[in-house]
Order: structure tokens, then C-alpha cells, then sequence
DNA sequence: TAGTGGTCTAGACCACTTA
DNA sequence: AAGTGGTCTAGACCACTAG
């Protein structure tokens, strides 16, 4: 298939006077551009391991040779591999292949939400109160002990099952109709988005694992001091004043993080099935 | 500072004759690329709510005169705010700054391991055994029930402390000198780095929460039932035949995954100190 | 049809590494 | 000094969106 694959310009874009771009005519083949051509060339052979970990590659200015295209697209084409966390360059020595490396690894929150942003989903209000901010609170949303907050409990359900139970602490500005907006909320869509829709401009956020207590336990309907994934927020205003401090407790059995390291699978190739 | 700041060549590099690199002559000020400056630039507007979510920025031709730079440069200087999930671009439409959303927050790995790459931190080797693959080891490396795996178990200490319980079944090949290999490893760098080098190419990753059952939480001095933060692998070889499966169990007073959503505070600029 | 972002060219100079 | 990656230019054409 891809294979050797050297003039790639051929073969996709480029303003050759021929080939406006290749196979519009029958629409079959999403036409790729150079750059994500020679990327997925690259990638394939490491897959392959005709480049393996540790290898340096061949210099930009030999690449560009094979392919036939400008040092700017061949430099954009390794930008993508080393987005991935495939290779790294060091200026002056060369582009090399990395090894394995779990420190590379990131999750997307996405593979955590898409998993509650199920149109099923309900967001339940349990409760809303306007309390004092304990010591805690004060000190986290930088207010004074005893000034007055919000704060607010939900509970996210998928088909009568309590997946998701929230907590969150609210200063109170009469200013602001934040709280009343939050108030209203019944979907999920309307929960992740009302945390960016009232000025709400930063945030930090932390994942951890918890002990469920009694009272949230009974809430998620699992066993008192189960494990559920904490997900902590600390939302900001434009200048830098913390306005909401809360919790997603996810029930453990249905979110996890997820990712891969090192060269995935391009197209089909489905690579096994492998018994040994 | 920052704050208006046209025409980025004149004050970094550029090939304007004049200027070769601003201010090397007294080794100050770590000149700025035009790219970087540009984004810094734009960032700050976007902290500080000169664009602000939603709407949409000038156009690329427009920045483009405003900075004195050709479209590559502020293309490249804009690929970093969408990189950083700040902006997003629509082709034919614009480009528009990000409200806050919590599915684009990406956590690194690197902020869990780099917490035990520390030089205190010891690789104690429990037990290293050959057995024979039950079943559901022999799914997930895809043997046949009974073939030979090597079950390794480990504990990394800080301070004579327990952080993290390793375990892990490999796919038994007298061919192969891996196990005899991580069977030296008394090192986190070694451990790490042992996934990588040995032929292992790549690597599915899973993060979730969990109890610990009675022999971990005494090997982790928690107590029982105590939640966890599980890092699950597998490893794959070179033709996509798995090698390796196994966990990270993580003392979940020890180990989190952070991110900040939003601008960053790019330099000086504390941003507080917030008391209501 | 005008305006926007997306891609690409064919060079150039720079900073860094290695011999 | 030679070779490598890093940045930048000053345009060009394309695909898409919206009036």
C-alpha cells in the first residue's frame, strides 16, 4: 500500500498543472495533503520498524529530496510525529525515533466526558444553599471565613443510575447571575458549558482517586469507602479571582482515562489476530 | 510590558541588517522568537479580556499587518494558541477564542511518573516466578490457556515509605532477554525505560480508580480497601504481538493528574494576592 | 463574490553539534 | 567546517463560509 511512496506531490496536491487533486472525479479517496501523506509514510515505517527506537532519521534536506517537497511541508510532516510523541528532534543532531516512554502519555478529559455527555444523561439538583464559607472554602476561593457562598449538589444519572455526583462552592455575588443560571440547568451540555458561559475565563483541574464517604456512596449507590475518580475544579474570573471550587465523584466501575503510546495503526491492517 | 507591542521583527530577530538578535550583547533578556512573541501578545489580550470567548479574532491577513510578519510566522504563532486549546479556527469563518470547556483538558503522564523518577525513590523486586497463563491473562495476551508467563511484583519505596505497587505478566520467550533484564532493575529510570527498550513498540494505557485488595493495601501501608489510582499497561512488540500486561497501583495520597484550563499566566504578573 | 483559514513553494539565515 | 534542525519570507493557490 503506502509502502515506498517517494514523489508525493504526485500523488496528492501540489500545483503541478496536473492533478488539481487526485480522484475527485469518481469522489472516492480522500485526497491527503503532502503533509499528512509523508507523515503517515514515516509512521509506517516505524511501525514497520525500518526506523527503530534510538535510529536517527534521514535529515530534513534527504527527506525532502525523496519526497519531492519544499523543507517547510517536510518539516510540518515531522511536526505531526513528534506531536504524537514519535520522534524528537535536537537541533544540530538529527530527528531520532523515541523509545517507549510512559511519561509522553497524555489523556484528553474528553474520554471522560464523552462518557456522561450521553444524551440519556440527567443531571438531578439535589440540593442549593446559600451557607458561610467555612475555613476551607474561604481559603480556597480566597474570600474571608464566613462570607456567604452557594453551594450546590447534584447528581448525574444514565438510565435511572447515579453515575456522577458533583459538589461545588460558589461565591455569592449579587452582581452575578451565575448562580441562578446554574440553578436551571437540567442537561449535561448545560453543565460543562455554564462553567465557560459566565465569564468564567481559567481553571485548574486535578484527578485523583477517593474513598467514596457514607453520604456519597449511598448517593452512587455503591458500597460505603468504594473508589470513585475525583475530578477537582477551581474556576477563575478574567482577573484571577476564584469563583467555584468543586468535585465530579465518578463512579470507578464506568470512567477511566485512556491512550496510546508509539506508532498507531494508520488504515486497516488490522494487525492480528494474534494466538499464539 | 507586553501590551500594544507592533511590529514583533524589530524587537527580536529578523533579518532586518539591523538587530541580528536583540540584546545578546549583555546576555540578558532571552530573545524571543517572533512566533513566541506573537502569541504571548494575543494570549495576553485573551487573559486579560481584550478578545474574549467567542468572539472572533482579526483575521490572519490583518495580524498579519499588524505584526509586520508573513503569514507562515503568524500562522505558526496562532498554531500555538490552538495547540494550548485557547483558540480554534474555522476554515472560511475565523478564528474564535475558546469558552471554557472541561473536555479539552489534557493531563500528561509525565506529572504522575516524574513524582517517582525522583533519586530517593527504590526499586524493591518482590517476587519474580514463572506460571502458566490463566485465563484471563491468556486473553489479554493472547496465549492459549496454561502457556508460560513470568509474573513479576514490585514496590517503589521513598523513604522506606511504600508509593507504588507494580505487578505485571509477561509472555514467556527464551529468545528474548527481557525478563532476565527487568529482573536487574533496581532503578525507576531502569523501570521506566524498560518498557522501551526492549523491542516494545507500543503501549495501550488505562488510569482509573480502585480499591485495593487486602495484600496491596499492606504492601502500600494503607488501609484496606483504601481507594488507589491504578495505571494499567500492555505492550505490544514490533508486529503488534502483546508482551506485557500490568499495573501501577498509586497511593492516592500521593499521586494526582493536574492541568490548568485557559491563558496561563505567561510571565511576572502574580495575579493576586485575592482577598474579598 | 469577497473574505477567511489551510496548504505549499523555494529559497534564506540562524543556532547548535560534531568532527 | 560541514551538517543538522529552527525560523522566517513573500508570495501563491485552494477550500470553505456567508452575504
Amino acid at each position: 500500500m503506502t509502502g515506498v511512496g517517494s514523489d508525493v506531490r504526485a500523488s496528492a496536491s501540489g500545483r503541478s498543472a496536473l492533478s488539481k487533486r487526485a480522484s475527485t472525479s469518481r469522489g472516492e479517496a480522500r485526497a491527503k495533503h503532502p503533509y499528512q501523506h509523508i507523515a503517515d509514510i514515516v509512521r509506517e515505517r516505524i511501525r514497520l520498524g525500518a526506523y527503530r527506537p534510538g535510529d536517527r532519521l534521514p535529515s530534513e534536506s534527504r527527506f525532502c529530496s525523496e519526497f519531492h517537497v519544499s523543507p517547510m511541508t517536510l518539516r510540518r510532516a515531522l511536526a505531526v510525529l513528534v506531536d504524537e510523541g514519535l520522534v524528537s528532534t535536537e537541533q544540530g543532531r538529527g530527528t531520532f525515533v523515541r523509545a517507549l516512554d510512559l511519561g509522553v502519555a497524555t489523556f484528553r478529559l474528553h474520554d471522560l466526558t464523552r462518557q456522561w455527555m450521553d444524551d440519556a444523561v440527567q443531571v438531578r439538583l439535589l440540593s442549593a444553599s446559600t451557607t458561610r464559607a467555612s475555613a476551607r472554602v474561604a481559603e480556597m476561593l480566597r474570600l474571608r471565613q464566613g462570607q456567604r457562598t452557594v453551594y450546590l449538589r447534584r447528581l448525574l444519572m444514565r438510565d435511572d443510575h447515579p453515575i456522577v455526583y458533583h459538589h461545588e462552592h460558589i461565591v455569592y455575588d449579587a452582581r452575578r447571575p451565575l448562580v441562578e443560571a446554574q440553578l436551571q440547568i437540567t442537561s449535561i451540555e448545560g453543565l460543562l458549558r455554564s462553567f465557560g458561559g459566565h465569564g468564567l475565563h481559567r481553571g485548574d483541574l486535578r484527578v485523583f482517586a477517593v474513598n467514596l464517604d457514607d453520604k456519597a456512596a449511598q448517593l452512587l449507590q455503591e458500597p460505603d469507602r468504594a473508589a470513585a475518580l475525583c475530578l477537582e475544579h477551581v474556576f477563575y474570573e478574567l482577573d484571577g479571582a476564584p469563583v467555584s471550587w468543586g468535585w465530579f465523584l465518578c463512579r470507578a466501575d464506568q470512567f477511566s482515562l485512556e491512550t496510546r503510546l508509539g506508532p498507531g495503526v494508520t488504515a486497516d491492517d488490522p494487525e492480528g489476530p494474534w494466538t499464539r
